[in-house]
DNA sequence: GCCAACGTTGGC
DNA sequence: GCCAACGTTGGC
């Protein structure tokens, strides 16, 4: 059986937000418009979990996101070389986890997310998503 | 194929 | 709203 893999994708939550995507029950994650983050998009299998990152005045992650289908030609893209995959809602975090918080993790400093700021979809290793959920899990 | 200019992203 | 980081574009 294959292992399961983890990631991190990014979005503004004025333009697609975690609320959203619980509303949709499912939706395309297509738009991706960077070579490393598409890579990333078609390394994805199904039923692999994903944190949903908000990003500019959310600045946390809200929630843990599936795989629903694995990379197919994104019907967004006029032209060129661009995929897309689905996702679906699995479960809101019962406490998001700040930018700051992670920023401040002495777990978490190799993360994806702070060390490539610009890339919106990206690899989260199974100790940092374990680190992440705990986090999330409540306050301490 | 180099590299300067430009555009976009996203934290602050 | 500013600006640093960085990916992309296009002239040469």
């Amino acid at each position: 059986m294959a292992k399961s893999n983890h990631w991190l994708v990014k979005t503004e939550p004025s333009e697609y937000s975690w609320a959203q995507l619980t509303r949709d029950g499912r939706t395309h994650w297509s738009g991706v418009r960077n070579y490393e983050a598409r890579n990333n998009l078609r390394r994805m299998r199904r039923g692999d979990q994903v944190l949903f990152y908000h990003s500019n005045s959310g600045q946390e992650i809200v929630g843990i996101a599936t795989v629903a289908r694995e990379a197919y030609p994104d019907p967004d893209a006029d032209s060129g070389d661009w995929s897309a995959v689905d996702l679906e809602p699995r479960k809101a975090l019962e406490a998001p986890v700040t930018l700051f918080r992670m920023k401040n993790d002495p777990d978490l400093v190799q993360l994806a997310l702070l060390r490539k700021p610009r890339l919106s979809v990206m690899p989260v290793t199974p100790p940092e998503f374990q680190r992440i959920l705990a986090l999330g899990r409540s306050h301490s």
